[in-house]
DNA sequence: TGTACATCAGTGAACGCGCGTTCACTGATGTAC
DNA sequence: TGTACATCAGTGAACGCGCGTTCACTGATGTAC
């Protein structure tokens, strides 16, 4: 049954943010394309009329996923928001690094690509806001920061012990090297 | 075909080292127990003589991978190593962390559990010659420092910018707070 | 020390299942007149 | 504006494949005498 331009616009923005909440809680490699289509309110077989294979709804998944908000919060507030338990508890809508980082390390060149872009926004938009006489310092700074940020919340979720987990946060934050 | 007891003791060793390879390398879900068990030397059909299941190897090859080098190098001669260009590109025998963090966050609580002691072990380790004047700012800078470590390990890989990979690793060392 | 036999690590075919992907068909959309 | 028809998004059965796991069998080990 055919479905209006309207409707399609819809259903392959449903695609993607299923495909990007599942992927963030589960992995890539544990979420199938038919349960995606069931969570976006179809079935499988439509899908291959949005996207070409599992591989390229990855990339496209995340690049939808790291867009960033339109809300442009000073960086000393992104990271009391990013170091927190709610965030940590909170993987479906949470950070693309923290939850697939490693996997998507080892992800398709097209992945990897908007990922960088991504990271390279990032620290710009630390920088500007970060601790250091110079620009060169500023902006090692924010990498350092950006860094920390990624690998505390990696770690917070991974840990199993809920003190050790706050601990990190908590840590991580005390250190930043934001102004 | 039996075999002697300290063949079987060499084959489980085999097993457990060629897993913490390939799974370093290509993470746990796309590596096969048929793989492993011929990296190993042995056809798959041997591998439930030795484990339970491929979860259960996960867990062990993990503890395994995580065990810590005798060698007890000072934490700033560690630091340069773990955030060399050498570690970033030898996934196989790196930091379980940088290469298996965001999976095994999502893995068996067996798998978590034992992880969550090496990051134990490893903050501790680091609090002894980390900067502050309290025993608590050693404990948070020894945290801080753990954290941006595996967060640019896992950055530095994803990236697909050898210039960025490059400051990446670069940047965060010289922002670690250790003595 | 030598021999007979029970044990059991390893082999490789096979099983069952779930996955990504394909495709013939359906029926609503939207265009041509 | 109304009608006939071409288009094409969506459905669901089916395909092929590779995976984790099982199992009957093999033959070297190591023990009992």
């Amino acid at each position: 049954m055919k479905v209006s331009k309207e409707q399609v616009a819809k259903h392959r923005a449903s695609i993607l943010d299923a495909a990007g909440r599942l992927f963030r809680q589960r992995g890539f490699d544990s979420v199938t394309v038919a349960e995606i289509m069931k969570e976006a309110g179809l079935t499988h077989g439509a899908f291959y009329g949005y996207f070409p294979s599992k591989e390229a709804l990855i990339a496209e998944a995340a690049e939808h996923a790291l867009i960033p908000p339109a809300t442009r919060a000073p960086a000393a507030t992104y990271a009391d928001n990013y170091l927190s338990v709610q965030h940590r508890d909170n993987h479906a809508t949470g950070c693309v690094f923290a939850s697939l980082g490693t996997e998507a390390a080892r992800g398709s060149d097209d992945l990897r690509h908007r990922m960088t872009e991504s990271v390279r926004r990032q620290i710009d938009r630390f920088a500007a806001e970060a601790k250091g006489r110079t620009a060169s310092d500023r902006r090692q700074a924010a990498i350092a920061a950006w860094s920390s940020m990624v690998g505390a919340m990696m770690l917070a979720r991974l840990v199993d012990d809920e003190a050790l987990s706050k601990e990190i946060l908590s840590a991580t934050r005390a250190s930043l090297p934001l102004a």
